[in-house]
DNA sequence: GACAACATACCGACTGGTTGGTATGTAGAG
DNA sequence: CTCTACATACCAACCAGTCGGTATGTTGTC
């Protein structure tokens, strides 16, 4: 899932290869791709205040030239980072066997279990970029934070369609709506990275998303 | 709570009043809470990084130097305001009527009730000042984030007695945790702070905390 | 209780480094 | 030749942190 190639691989091209002679360098049009990942990686990690754009282009091995071809500040990296985040995040609801599976409801939980192993390896890995930079810029800048809520709102979409298929066959209790539980789902997600970043630590919100999973057991009566 | 006299106040009383009555200025040894005040609420608004000494010190109507005189550094204030948010959320276990009923299990619901009600308002008055802060400090300064770790901690520990009173008075489903429902809890509100900042809205949080009392209920079998 | 000696609280101009952004140059594709 | 995709050099604004200084206590001594 994660297409994070190997941050330094796009820089080390940079060193001539011992064959043919000519310093092959990175593809042409190939910056813009590279700036929105070392964004999204960068950001997870420091924030995106803290994140300089010098700084991302040293992680995605071009220059501030480059950057500045593409992109007409770094808010604007900004709002196309968010969107280039719905994109990458696009293959969850695509690629896993679990979304083969008959029963809605089992594709939902299957999704769930999904999340949950994602929760593993360095917190910078598996948190949201869109949930963390919305936190600054919510109040400050209403064009990014109105892309990350379009990325947010894409996830829980993608959800529903799952969610109101198992409402449809297996009853839910108290009326619970499948675009509120799908939101839900995402605010225990994000709630979990949090408390994951507090602690450093990933086990902390597997034991959350632990709950979320329960949750949805019992109010489709499968508690 | 906010105690913010209008931040040029403090400059306007350095040029000598006519009179010989007094010039009030704001008491001495105020600076350091003031500073700390402010900086609990620009950084809500703005993120950490995003918010410099400069503007702390004039929400808080003080000047650099006073700034310097309390605190080694910007990081140094992080971390104290990080202490002080804990102050601060301490009354929450203490003050409301809801903490005088006998029934564990009707403390914790009433707590979540009143976490509830505090989802009004702008969204940069009700969310999480550590919540915001660890999420740009958790991978660059272990201090700030342990800061904002014990913060969360303590929250925790104050909810687990009556998480625990309430388990052994009612017993609750799948042999869960006292410490992991609290974490849950945790987890939800700081998920539901992000959704509120995606939309500008609190709405969306609101819905996040009801599926959370939904489930307390269920594990206790009120559901 | 007066006064010297000292400590704490605060002020604001200044500095060196960093930041987002620009102006200009160049190389490869068509 | 031209246009896009980049690279290099540079700049003005801003930033955290410093420093010399003042104002307001506090403490010990007589």
């Amino acid at each position: 899932m994660s297409s994070n190639p190997s941050p330094a691989s796009a820089a080390a091209r940079a060193v001539p290869p011992a064959g043919g002679g000519s310093a092959r360098r990175a593809p042409r049009g190939s910056a813009r791709a590279k700036l929105i990942a070392a964004a999204h990686q960068t950001v997870r990690r420091k924030g995106y205040a803290a994140t300089s754009v010098d700084e991302i282009c040293a992680a995605a091995g071009v220059t501030k030239g480059a950057f500045f071809h593409h992109f007409d500040s770094k808010d604007a990296l900004a709002v196309a980072a968010a969107e280039g985040w719905t994109e990458r995040a696009r293959p969850m609801f695509e690629l896993p066997p679990h979304t083969r599976l008959e029963d809605p409801l089992d594709r939902l939980l299957g999704h769930i279990d999904f999340r949950l192993a994602m929760l593993e390896g360095p917190v910078e890995d598996f948190t949201c970029f869109v949930g963390t930079m919305v936190q600054e810029a919510y109040a400050t800048n209403d064009a990014i934070r109105a892309a990350c809520e379009a990325s947010i709102n894409a996830y829980c979409e993608a959800l529903t369609p799952d969610i109101e298929a198992a409402i449809a066959r297996h009853g839910i209790a108290h009326g619970v709506g499948a675009m509120s539980l799908a939101r839900h789902i995402q605010a225990v997600l994000q709630g979990a990275f949090i408390m994951a970043k507090t602690a450093n630590d990933a086990g902390i919100a597997r034991d959350s998303v632990t709950h979320l999973k329960r949750y949805i057991l019992m109010l489709f009566g499968r508690g």
